[in-house]
DNA sequence: CAGCATGCTAAGCAAGCGCTTAGTCACTCC
DNA sequence: GGAGTGACTAAGCGCTTGCTTAGCATGCTG
């Protein structure tokens, strides 16, 4: 796992302008829990600024509104997912290993992280037009490195599929299914459970041994 | 298909107890709708009711409140799943058969009826407690059918996996997440995509031709 | 026809919402 | 030591929420 531990996803300021002040990480921290527990909507002001041991108002001099502390956080989770495909594509060797890595590192990720997981991919529709055309973007990267690794695979002859679009769609959508019901009380732990999709999903690509 | 037609979703009252009165069906329609692109907590009271062409208080003549509206939908949603993954995993026919069915019948379900779909599997958390149980134990007797399938084709040697719950999960977490990415306007019909994800799933499970 | 149930609306209540205002405190700088 | 600054709080504003109340037509029943 060359990409970003969980616990460090909000302690730099995007495009690493040094460290985050403390009390907006924990106000990031409180609305991760509180926004992938009860959602967006159920969730508000006060939950999170009480979470992060603070009176209300204290949070509006540390984030412009609710708002943007999602899109904080949603940037911040795709931006990171996107990176940690790319390692898994851009790493050495041939389509199968590649994707091996990629499904155990998407999988384990989403088990890990999936109070992170569950804010990125379900809260999506409550972000603003400008905050959801990013992360929009991000997205469609994160599926085009899929795309690539089972293009790969196909002109190498070493994968199977009828189309790539449909399997790219299915093996994201594995991964991203993990964060809404895997818990921390499963019997398989994120790296179990990763391993095991990676199998899964190689035989689903039709993958030669 | 066997199973209910989703547009007949709402038009009878549980256990079959004659019809549904029409003012409630739209309401029970719109708030499918309304909750599907908003999500629970987003919607109010009276956009549903205006939704429906009535004044707010109109709604708690036919429901007793916002959440009982939601625990309906839920449990007709669910019910109505379980009914078209018994039918596939009752019919006749060995264990790939059954399996190709059932996949076909549960991804093409959650892309035809994505709305109630998404209001079905990711509101879960917004019902008053009792109904949530419910509804989790018909959510566990649909995985039941599905590892039910699989245990039959391993001990006809027809099916090769390591784990009958992992790959239960992945089944049913594939066709789940359809609702949340399928729209009207993407390029595969329902029963397309369902014969493309049946493919994918038995080739998953290692079914030999 | 009176009496009453049914299905609805207009108006509004108490509570809770996101966010603002005014002010306090600790700290730094000259 | 006085002025300025940044992080914070107490109080509360305007608004919206789920839901209630009171009343009004309509149509059925004896």
């Amino acid at each position: 796992m060359t990409s970003t531990p969980i616990a460090d996803l909000w302690t730099t300021l995007p495009g690493g302008a040094g460290p985050r002040p403390e009390a907006a990480y924990r106000l990031l921290a409180a609305a991760v829990e509180a926004f992938a527990e009860r959602g967006y909507h159920a969730t508000t002001t006060r939950d999170i600024a009480t979470a992060a041991g603070m009176s209300p108002a204290a949070l509006y001099i540390h984030y412009p509104s609710k708002a943007a502390l999602l899109a904080e956080i949603s940037r911040a989770g795709h931006a990171a997912t996107l990176e940690l495909v790319r390692a898994a594509a851009g790493a050495e060797g041939g389509p199968v290993e590649r994707m091996r890595r990629l499904v155990e590192d998407f999988t384990s990720w989403h088990a890990q992280g999936r109070t992170v997981g569950r804010v990125v991919n379900y809260e999506l529709h409550a972000l603003p037009a400008e905050d959801y055309a990013v992360v929009a973007g991000l997205r469609l990267d994160i599926e085009r490195e899929v795309s690539g690794i089972i293009a790969d695979g196909l002109a190498a002859g070493l994968f199977e599929v009828a189309e790539v679009k449909t399997a790219a769609r299915a093996v994201t959508s594995l991964g991203i299914d993990v964060s809404r019901w895997y818990t921390g009380r499963s019997s398989e732990s994120p790296q179990e459970l990763g391993r095991r999709y990676g199998e899964l999903v190689l035989r689903m690509l039709g993958a030669r041994p």
